[in-house]
DNA sequence: CACCCTTTGAAGCTC
DNA sequence: GAGCTTCAAAGGGTG
């Protein structure tokens, strides 16, 4: 009927409701002030990690320079075209993270990414700040790079709040909890489903 | 098949 | 402005 994710420990909540498709929770829902067209070329013509085609699963090459693209999968609606997003540029960890981890993974014989960015991260730590700061250095020109090419971008684009979670938690928790109540109250009548306590909760 | 896990850093949000 | 939250990548694991 319904599932619900929430992960307190990683800070990041998700939730699905498959009984009610008009409520489904999706972040690229919210308005992007940037879309690319549909061949993935960004307006002024510039190649760019940003730049991939809205369909298809994103590739990831020596050089991904279309890292920064990532196509609306989440959105499952015939006959309308994926609208790619506008990606974050990768900050310096990221940056460590995909040049080293090919080797990691050859070296420690390992695949599951959790356990390969545990051993990345406690290699970055071991970097000295000079090794450190190639990547800094690096993050920095990316994010240049992807101020100049997505001058109207922003973050937020692709961010999703905390309030917005909790307003949309609320308000399909209240819909669950009605309908609860109707499908009980159809053999129980008089009786309320202890489901609509939690409504009160947020 | 969508989400979790796990990391760091940048940026957004809230108070 | 401090502190918290989200999202970038990755891919095996999970329900």
């Amino acid at each position: 009927m319904h599932k619900i994710n929430a992960s307190l420990q990683t800070a990041q909540v998700c939730v699905t409701f498959h009984c009610f498709p008009p409520f489904c929770f999706n972040p690229s829902r919210f308005p992007h002030s940037l879309m690319l067209g549909p061949s993935g070329v960004h307006p002024t013509g510039i190649p760019h990690p940003a730049i991939v085609p809205s369909s298809g699963k994103q590739e990831h090459d020596q050089y991904d320079r279309g890292m920064y693209m990532k196509p609306q999968v989440e959105v499952k609606r015939e006959k309308e075209p994926k609208k790619p997003v506008i990606k974050k540029p990768l900050n310096a960890f990221m940056l460590y993270m995909k040049e080293m981890r090919a080797k990691v993974i050859a070296e420690c014989t390992l695949k599951e990414s959790a356990a390969i960015n545990q051993i990345l991260g406690r290699r970055w730590h071991a970097l000295t700040r000079e090794e450190q700061a190639k990547y800094y250095e690096l993050a920095r020109k990316e994010r240049q790079l992807h101020m100049q090419l997505y001058p109207t971008w922003s973050a937020r684009d692709n961010y999703v709040s905390y309030f917005k979670r909790k307003y949309f938690c609320t308000f399909i928790f209240f819909h669950f909890d009605f309908y609860c109540f109707y499908k009980t109250t159809k053999h129980l009548k008089n009786k309320k489903h202890p489901l609509a306590i939690s409504t009160c909760l947020f």
